[in-house]
DNA sequence: TTATAAGTGATAATCATTCTCGTTTATGAT
DNA sequence: ATCATAAACGAGAATGATTATCACTTATAA
């Protein structure tokens, strides 16, 4: 992968925004430093991104996908009821972790090596929760 | 929700068809049995019989969504590596349904009611587990 | 039987993403 | 330094899944 302004732009973008934002802002975000970038650069370079391992693509949203420059492995929650897409607390993150181990000893054979933090976690989140029956 | 042979097909289709087929393959097999039925009304069903609990739309896979006619709460798998995607073995269903208890009854209060069968589990599969390092 | 609201089908519209292709640019070798 | 070349770029067209529109049909309850 050779160096480019642009990627090297979008890259920045996504390092200093911690909001998993979708294509369409990074551009946005892109044009206001460089307004001469086209969009099909910035789809391309998500990609090369993503498949590098430098960002996270966040899918099964609602047909949009949103990408992340956190570079250690995290959770992400979607909630069901007000929509919102965040990172778990550390805490919770930690909680995860310790499952997915456990997973990775005792699940069965048949699928091996999953990996919990490539999933969306969706549910209902502490705001929405309140009063509601589990 | 009003009765409609339209609808009823479909839903036929979907609980005859464990395969967990796109809207596209749904609507090929409805024409076979309904040649005038339009695309509009496939994709409007199938989006009111996931709304009524009575299918369930898988996201998150290629931009194409897929549904499953099973009733019954079961998991799903992804192999990142063949593309296929299945429903895991009784064995791993049970397993999982275990991890879920645990996850429920220990995960911190931040995030409640996460429902692990709505996810999509993302591995590598049997298959092409073979000779791979974990 | 009839009123009416829900459902249908054809087609146009939407919208995120990818493709094409001619131009520009980073980079390794001379 | 400059050159060759393959990678990256930008504009705009194309794609493809899904949704919206709207006139017409049909299930259902009074």
């Amino acid at each position: 992968m050779r160096y480019s302004k642009q990627r090297n732009l979008i890259l920045n973008i996504l390092r200093e925004n911690p909001v998993h934002p979708t294509a369409e802002w990074i551009f946005e975000k892109a044009r206001e430093e460089m307004p001469g970038i086209g969009v099909a650069t910035v789809y391309r370079n998500l990609n090369a991104l993503v498949e590098a391992g430098e960002i996270e693509r966040i899918s099964g949203l609602d047909g949009v996908d949103r990408f992340d420059g956190n570079h250690m492995p995290h959770y992400h929650m979607k909630c069901n009821t007000c929509g919102r897409l965040y990172d778990l607390e550390p805490e919770s993150q930690e909680s995860l972790a310790r499952m997915e181990e456990v997973i990775r000893e005792t699940f069965p054979t048949e699928a091996v090596g999953i990996k919990l933090n490539t999933m969306l976690l969706k549910g209902t989140c502490k705001q929405c929760s309140c009063g509601e029956p589990m």
